[in-house]
DNA sequence: TATTTATTTGCATTTATGTGCAACAATGAA
DNA sequence: TTCATTGTTGCACATAAATGCAAATAAATA
């Protein structure tokens, strides 16, 4: 397992172990239908600026997609990905030698 | 889900989502014995005294496991643990509403 | 006992990260 | 165009986390 592909786990990793991002995680792992910034800053007790941000760091790592509408965002948990990621590596932990 | 059970997940994924950390972990994986302090230390590029916190809060988290063999510390990797919440968290992603 | 080896802990330092507030940009509505 | 709404970014700050070094602990060995 060379550096870059433990690096960028790790990152995606860290992107869902923080208490508010995990947080949101499960707030849109609840929701049929994306939604925008302002409904999910209910689940978490932060500026609305820092509910942006996290959610740009979910998005960086694949953890959540969004399509503009309008003035709007609209997120969505990206669920494939996210579970094949932690599928993948839970694997490996019981597979190797 | 309530938040205790957020931040408890959040610290486990924290623990393993770290460079330095998910390489212990990486290396422990290729490991059919349990291994001691100094032998670890080869695979990340810090003090000793660095990775023996890493183990640490690895150990805290259930990640590793280990048993005192006179002055030295076998860690070895609690494959199942792992495994079985990486898996539970990713089903959870997949099933939920 | 004195010494070497393995590991952890205390302390100081640096770096990373989360946060709020204010300002800005972009879009829709009056 | 003017105003309101939605969302992001810049900046400053506080806190958390990673790190190295030295000292301390614990156990094996000479």
């Amino acid at each position: 397992m060379d550096d870059l592909k433990v690096q960028a786990l790790a990152n995606f990793l860290k992107a869902i172990g923080e208490f508010n991002r995990l947080s949101l995680v499960y707030k849109l792992c609840q929701c049929k239908t994306p939604q925008n910034v302002m409904c999910l800053c209910e689940c978490c007790d932060v500026d609305a600026s820092v509910v942006s941000r996290h959610l740009k760091i979910l998005a960086q790592e694949g953890i959540v997609k969004f399509d503009k509408k309008g003035r709007e965002r609209a997120y969505a948990l990206d669920r494939k990905n996210v579970a094949t990621k932690l599928r993948d590596f839970a694997n490996q932990i019981e597979t190797d030698i």
